[in-house]
RNA sequence: GCCAGUGUAGCUCAGCCGGCAGAGCGAAUCCUUCGUAAGGAUUAGGUCGAGGGUUCAAAUCCCUCCACUGGCUCCA
């Protein structure tokens, strides 16, 4: 609210912050954001909703301070979006409020897709969205200004005497300074750091979304509390289009999809998470295996197998046991206990431990479809995402500690061409060590330097995430991108200098002495459940000719060209093809072909039949008439072979 | 595990202020033999998630449980 032109403050040196084009601006030690705007010009200055100080978002009437990189936000910024959103959480606070007594505030801030306010003593349902969002617009209709107010701890203190959340954010805040802020909007008020907008007229289209429970400050420990979710959007366009964008997240969902293409299902009787795979859902599966098991092959990985079940011996010598039990199924058979295997790896360092190894024979690269079984909390269960039996893409090598940085390199091949076949933009992170640890410091080092060597080598662009590796070793995390832009956990490669020790794992080195391997876990997929689910939405279940259930469909036109269907079927045998043989129209088969999303429709008529040729329509509803049979064979053949994303033999 | 919502035919859903269990799609059968995204008719298909309660009567109201959805929490 303070449009104060810049303090002179002669007394004072000036300070200098870094505007985002790199250069510095020199204004006076006491200038608010506000002020370093209207430094730039008078225009920017008037238009500055808020600012940003290396990147964190604050008000505009926040100081800046001594060499910050400072970003003017204004209704042109990408932030502006989320202080908007942050409004229109106060918004709709203040309409809970008009709405429901004795309703006690915690905290509402924006989110990536919108906002949320969480309240205490508050019983609500979505039946009462309609009246909420009312009184909302109500409350932007009535372009209430919100207004800035710095307190002391103690006037806050008084002011929030009925609002406990509040009194327990305002003492940690008391710690760090005497002035905290409120921002008021008609007869609401809050404790809030800001920034907002300049006056709830500028909130413009508020949706309610849903009603959750949340912990008070994220803590199980907590009392939970009322969560609404909402969003908030400039104009009414913007709203339908983020509408939109959630009815094809929607579309896409991998459940409904499983469901309609009978790829796989979860059902009561055999128990939660975990999915039954259907013919049509394990031929994919299986194309995916093969895909995998051939890049293994060419890279020198032995495949092994593992059981389901070990002694729990086994997870005390791998030290899962002390970690991980909780998520373990276990159970005694006799005087001995048992369980799921939750990972694949110290099964393979017992296989690897079964015999004496010479430098010369390493690395030893073991792989394994392997089939895990963890108990994740009920609640997070959810489709293919989250399961308790998932089958892992589980590679292991036993390396030396001078072999690391080809290993890895050979391994980032493989998950390079696993990504770029299905189409996926990736981004790549290398987390290295955390505080507590296992190994020596020049195993560390040694391992860092050679994965970074990789990365540099690569040139590939990568986060460093200090300090954020796993206890037993750095790793390289691989993040990917789907067809509508959603970000997706993929493969990584993780050293592990903690299994070998646990397992007493050696060779023997040129010197004729004993030397410990580090082992290496990686996965090209992740999991085939995460992956699988991921690909069904990434193609909307259109999925490529390589792994369609149904490759072909071939439709007769009438009853009179079926025989010469299947003729033509057979002619086309090393495909999955069907004939669509029930009684009914030419356009309904293809409709029925294109809801089934086959890849490829063969049309057959009398035209057809006398001419010894086929129609081929593709997904995309282009036709070509006439087509050889051969010709068409020749194409689908290597469409096939080199895994192409989409139908293209009428393609341009 | 917690909060909110949902659970009815193979699928999508209606019925829910108590009174005979419904529709569309799909399936089967018949008519039709069809040239590029739904030709017509008939039939079958149900423990209304499970258990208990209230009632003359429960898909509908109440309780418990199960599963699912969206969140929270957790996550090597």
């Amino acid at each position: 609210m303070s449009e104060s032109e810049p303090h002179s403050n002669a007394e004072q040196s000036p300070i200098a912050v870094v505007l985002p084009d790199g250069s510095e601006l020199e204004v006076p030690a006491d200038a608010t954001v506000a002020d370093c705007a209207y430094e730039i010009g008078p225009g920017l200055g008037r238009d500055t909703i808020a600012g940003k100080l290396d990147g964190e978002l604050v008000a505009k009437e926040a100081p800046v301070y001594e060499g910050a990189r400072l970003e003017i936000v204004t209704d042109q910024s990408e932030e502006y979006l989320d202080v908007l959103r942050h409004s229109a959480a106060h918004c709709l606070a203040q309409a809970v409020e008009r709405h429901f007594d004795d309703v006690k505030l915690a905290i509402g801030p924006p989110t990536e897709e919108g906002f949320y306010y969480d309240f205490d003593d508050l019983d609500v349902d979505e039946s009462d969205f309609d009246a909420l969002e009312a009184e909302i617009d109500a409350i932007i209709e009535e372009d209430y200004a919100i207004e800035r107010e710095e307190l002391t701890v103690e006037e806050a203190r008084e002011r929030l005497a009925d609002e406990p959340y509040k009194l327990e954010l305002l003492e940690e805040l008391a710690a760090d300074g005497e002035q905290v802020t409120f921002y008021t909007q008609g007869e609401w008020e809050d404790l809030c750091a800001g920034p907002h907008v300049e006056s709830t007229g500028e909130v413009g289209v508020v949706e309610l979304l849903e009603i959750a429970g949340a912990y008070w400050r994220g803590d199980e420990e907590n009392p939970m509390q009322t969560r609404i979710y909402g969003t908030a959007f400039e104009d009414e366009g913007d709203l339908e289009q983020f509408l939109e964008r959630r009815e094809e997240a929607k579309e896409r969902d991998h459940r409904k999809i499983g469901n309609e293409m009978d790829l796989f299902s979860i059902q009561d009787v055999t128990g939660p998470g975990l999915p039954l795979y259907h013919p049509p859902g394990k031929t994919i599966l299986r194309e995916l295996e093969a895909f995998v098991e051939d890049l293994n092959l060419d890279t020198g990985y032995d495949y092994v197998e593992t059981p389901h079940v070990f002694k729990t011996e086994l997870w005390h010598r791998s030290g899962h046991y002390q970690n991980y039990a909780d998520d373990m199924f276990i159970f005694d058979v006799g005087d001995d206990e048992f369980g799921l295997k939750p990972m694949n790896c110290p099964g393979h360092a017992a296989i690897f431990q079964d015999h004496s190894w010479s430098y010369r024979d390493l690395p030893v690269r073991y792989a394994e479809n392997g089939k895990v079984y963890r108990k994740e909390q009920r609640g997070e269960l959810s489709g293919l995402s989250r399961v308790w039996s998932f089958t892992i893409d589980d590679g292991h090598l036993f390396v030396r500690p001078d072999q690391i940085e080809r290993e890895v390199e050979s391994i980032m091949d493989a998950i390079d061409d696993v990504l770029s076949t299905f189409d996926l933009e990736y981004e790549v992170a290398l987390a290295t060590r955390p505080e507590k640890s296992v190994g020596s410091d020049e195993i560390w080092e040694r391992a860092e330097e050679q994965l970074e060597a990789v990365l540099e080598k690569r040139n590939i662009d990568y986060d460093l995430e200090s300090g954020d590796g796993a206890f037993y070793g750095p790793k390289i995390d691989y993040a990917f991108k789907d067809a509508i832009g959603r970000s997706w956990d993929g493969p990584t490669v993780q050293l592990d200098f903690n299994m070998p020790e646990r397992f007493d794992l050696e060779y023997v080195g040129e010197d004729n002495e004993s030397h410990r391997p580090v082992m290496i876990h990686r996965a090209l997929y992740g999991s085939y459940e995460r992956f699988f689910m991921m690909l069904i939405e990434h193609y909307e279940g259109n999925f490529p000719l390589w792994l369609a259930p149904e490759q072909l469909r071939v439709l007769p036109i009438s009853d009179a060209n079926l025989g010469y269907a299947h003729r033509v079927k057979n002619a086309f045998e090393e495909f999955r093809v069907e004939v669509d043989q029930r009684d009914s129209t030419l356009e309904r088969k293809i409709r029925a072909a294109h809801d089934d999303r086959v890849p490829y429709q063969i049309i057959v008529g009398d035209n057809e039949e006398e001419a010894g040729t086929i129609s081929v329509r593709d997904r995309f509803e282009d036709q070509e008439y006439d087509v050889e049979v051969d010709t068409f064979k020749a194409h689908l053949e290597r469409e096939r072979d080199e895994k192409r994303p989409a139908p293209d033999f009428l393609a341009d």
